[in-house]
DNA sequence: AAGCAGGGCAACCGCGAGAAT
DNA sequence: TATTCTCGCGGTTGCCCTGCT
């Protein structure tokens, strides 16, 4: 006697009680190894043999065995060789990767500090996702750490301390532009300064409270895609945006902190916007009582791009000057203090 | 004490880009 | 110039641990 279970779903998302997820739209027997249809028109040969490689945790005999040869033979440039050298029964990327995160030296785990949190939300707020660049400013944090941390901690943090007080709903209600859907999100989002032309008295909310979870004063940015205008709002008298190409005039900021890109290439004169955050001296405070039930926040509504704004209408602690490149190309930007 | 659900994190995957041939 | 190879990245998966019922 057999028993079939068939389980139906929406075709590209399932859901828990308060977060849902959207499912790639992927061809699950990718799983085990079938090379695409391009790679096999393009002759791609697989990285490895994953027939003969051990697959899963590393065991503490197979770290010494890597960790022995790197030190000391080095990669030799080629990691796909690499395991077969080192006596590993792995694939040349497991090892890089075991390698990257877990064995070099001078690897840290655990804690962020506050100070990695707010650097993690001002990089994600200028370049989104992109770890690599993000773990190259913090010292001994792989990317694969920081993307894991955002995704498991940063990220809800965020989301809960933007979650709506019951009174704000009536805010929304009086705003010149309600937003049609029910989501918090929109609500949210209907209040974010990403359209300069948008009331600043609009914004206090969402900023109060991503300002007390950073243990700050409310801050104010208003955001402008026309980069290099002056954000000139009637309720906004505290930013300045601004071209910036005097380089001497930012070397000689205090505590400057440069970042660069490891990674990219080409150099091009590209303009650095500059956008300095002031404290709005406001008598707005908000009481930390105010609920922030997560029970209506559905994940989906946040992408990258509505976290960003979450980010750019908040980040950053105090006096702090935000800069950074417009040329993501180049990913090139500073912070200073 | 056992079972279940959810969170955290290590590891895997496919893909794009650039280097090598 | 075209093709192949390798690296490195971001997204995703799945195992393990912990806390709750």
């Amino acid at each position: 006697m057999s028993l079939s279970l068939i389980i139906t779903e929406p075709e590209n998302s399932f859901s828990f009680p308060f977060f849902s997820f959207k499912k790639q739209n992927k061809d699950i027997s990718t799983k085990t190894h079938r090379p695409r249809e391009t790679d096999r028109e393009m002759g791609r040969a697989p990285c490895c043999d994953k027939e003969n490689v051990k697959r899963g945790p590393w065991s503490p005999e197979e770290d010494a065995k890597l960790k022995d040869y790197i030190e000391k033979q080095g990669t030799g440039g080629n990691w796909i060789a690499l395991p077969h050298k080192a006596g590993l029964r792995r694939c040349g990327k497991s090892c890089r990767l075991r390698w990257l995160n877990y064995l070099r030296p001078n690897i840290r785990h655990g804690d962020f500090t506050e100070e990695e949190d707010k650097i993690i939300y001002s990089l994600y707020a200028s370049i989104g996702s992109r770890w690599s660049v993000i773990a190259a400013h913090l010292q001994g944090r792989t990317d694969n750490d920081i993307k894991n941390y955002w995704n498991t901690k940063l990220k809800k943090k965020l989301i809960a301390t933007m979650a709506p007080p019951s009174h704000h709903h009536l805010a929304i209600a009086t705003s010149s532009s309600p937003s049609p859907s029910p989501s918090h999100y929109n609500m949210i989002n209907s209040l974010l300064p990403y359209n300069p032309s948008v009331s600043t008295n609009q914004l206090l909310t969402p900023q109060g409270m991503m300002m007390t979870m950073m243990g700050q004063q409310q801050q104010q940015l208003l955001y402008q895609e026309d980069m290099g205008t002056l954000v000139n709002s009637p309720n906004s008298n505290k930013l300045i945006m601004s071209h910036q190409e005097d380089s001497q005039e930012q070397s000689t900021n205090n505590g400057i902190m440069l970042l660069s890109d490891v990674r990219s290439g080409s150099s091009t004169t590209s303009t650095v916007t500059r956008v300095k955050m002031e404290h709005l001296d406001h008598q707005h405070h908000h009481h930390e009582e105010d609920e922030r039930s997560m029970s209506s926040v559905v994940m989906e509504d946040y992408g990258m791009e509505e976290i960003k704004q979450l980010i750019s209408s908040s980040c950053t602690s105090s006096n702090n000057s935000l800069w950074f490149d417009e040329n993501k190309t180049e990913d090139k930007f500073m912070l200073y203090y």
